[in-house]
DNA sequence: TCCCAATCAGTAATAATTACTATTATGTTT
DNA sequence: AAACATAATAGTAATTATTACTGATTGGGA
């Protein structure tokens, strides 16, 4: 793979948030000083950059993907109201992924664990 | 809510399939014997049946939700290769509720988990 | 039977993402 | 350092899944 400054740039902003950026808020936060950068090279960095490992996709249903910078097999919680993402460690995923092809012969090699539900905040709110 | 000759049909058909359908599979189905049926129709109904809980939907990461007959909090395994959706069986979820709850204040309602992988006929293929 | 809201069909619009194409940048070879 | 091959880009068009809109139809109670 050859480097380029896009991409660069693309995976810096995903790995220095806090927050799991969808591809459109990452060209947002690089466009203002990257005028001539293209939405279409986000999407096709962040899929380069996923599918090689450094950062990692959280293919959120019923809305855009987002971007989170830790690969180490962490999960989601998902708030209906806010939309806000909140991360978790659900320990043993190895031991489930025996016991999953053991049942089944199915070979697991990621999961995508959403607990939907309201936050905190929100449900003070209502 | 009031009887509609469409939405039972489009509860039937989901319910009596085998698979897991798209929306699209189920106007697919529909089309030839009810021709004036529309698309947005069976959008719109299985919305309607999986927020009244009579089917469950499956929000698949990267491709259309697909709707199930089964509404008992199982689990389901995605083939990468083949597309297949496997259902399996996660058991202590409420377990899981309360320890995030105590966690985080997060009160969840839903999980979606998926496990991505080769299934077993894809695997002796390769 | 009359009425009204729920539902429908058909179409247009939207959101997220990918595909296409001509141009530019990168790393390598002379 | 100039020339080359090709990976990557910008900008735009296209696609996919889904929702929104509108005027006509239908279900079910008064």
């Amino acid at each position: 793979m050859k480097y380029s400054r896009q991409r660069e740039l693309i995976r810096q902003t995903v790995q220095q948030s806090e927050e799991h950026l969808t591809a459109e808020q990452v060209y947002e936060r690089l466009k203002p000083e990257n005028t001539t950068l293209s939405l279409g090279t986000v999407y096709r960095n962040l899929n380069l950059l996923a599918e090689q490992g450094s950062i990692c996709r959280i293919p959120v249903p019923g809305g855009a993907d987002r971007f989170d910078r830790n690969n180490d097999g962490h999960q989601h919680m998902i708030c209906r109201c806010c939309g806000k993402v909140l991360d978790w460690r659900l320990p043993d995923m190895q031991e489930l992924d025996r016991y999953l092809h053991q049942l089944t012969g199915f070979e697991v090699d990621r999961h995508d664990f959403f607990a939907w539900g309201t936050c905190k905040d929100c449900q003070t709110e209502i």
